[in-house]
DNA sequence: TAATATACCTAATTTTCTTATGTATATAAT
DNA sequence: ATTATATACATAAGAAAATTAGGTATATTA
């Protein structure tokens, strides 16, 4: 786990990259896909996530689907189309200001 | 300029790679080192700035050193040796961390 | 002489997160 | 059977970290 500090600011990026990959995620799937793709390294908490996911979609970049799941609801969230752009945006500033923090900081990141 | 969100949370990492790797430094230094190292993109604030460094002092990493310079107070900073081991940490931490963003964004950092 | 640059600082507010709490069902372990 | 863990949603109080705005003051450039 990364002290707190270093994962703020990432959460939105994080989430519409995963919702752009996959045609719909809900919340507890998304915190436990983060969780595999990075060794629990980082774990989303339902705190942050929940209200992050209301925001997005009262600003019209995701879009909702409540489904029954036996007895447990499940509320899918995918992204909208005026999101797709947004989303795309985000991740490539993202993309951009890491780069930026590479060259910044002097690192040398792992190739594959 | 990045939205701001992004550059949350790396104030400290800033501060501590680049003291680690010059003597001393103040300030209004560190903004205008930032800001020509990432070519504008990267723009501290003094109001998260100053109350970074202080609160960097008061925790035994930096030292201060304050000079005239002509009429006007220069307060430079620098790394204390106990500092030294927790800058490196800091930066390790974030390279790790950078590393297993650019993983779970699937991205493509540029090579030099 | 007015604007910009240098150089420090703090305080109110906002944003974003953590921590804690709440509700409820399903499954695995004892 | 019952307890613990996992699934699945949600909100609210508080903390942390930043922005915005303000303050002081000197030096330089237009």
């Amino acid at each position: 786990m990364y002290s707190s500090e270093l994962i703020k600011g990432t959460l939105k990026t994080i989430i519409l990259k995963l919702l752009s990959e996959s045609d719909k995620m809900y919340g507890y799937e998304i915190t436990q896909k983060v969780k595999e793709l990075t060794g629990g390294k980082i774990q989303l908490t339902e705190g942050a996530l929940y209200p992050t996911l209301h925001a997005l979609e009262a600003q019209g970049i995701l879009s909702t689907d409540v489904v029954n799941v036996g007895n447990r609801i499940r509320k899918y969230y995918s992204v909208t189309i005026t999101g797709k752009q947004i989303a795309k945006e985000k991740v490539n500033e993202y993309s951009d200001f890491i780069d930026t923090m590479i060259f910044l900081l002097d690192l040398k990141p792992k190739m594959g």
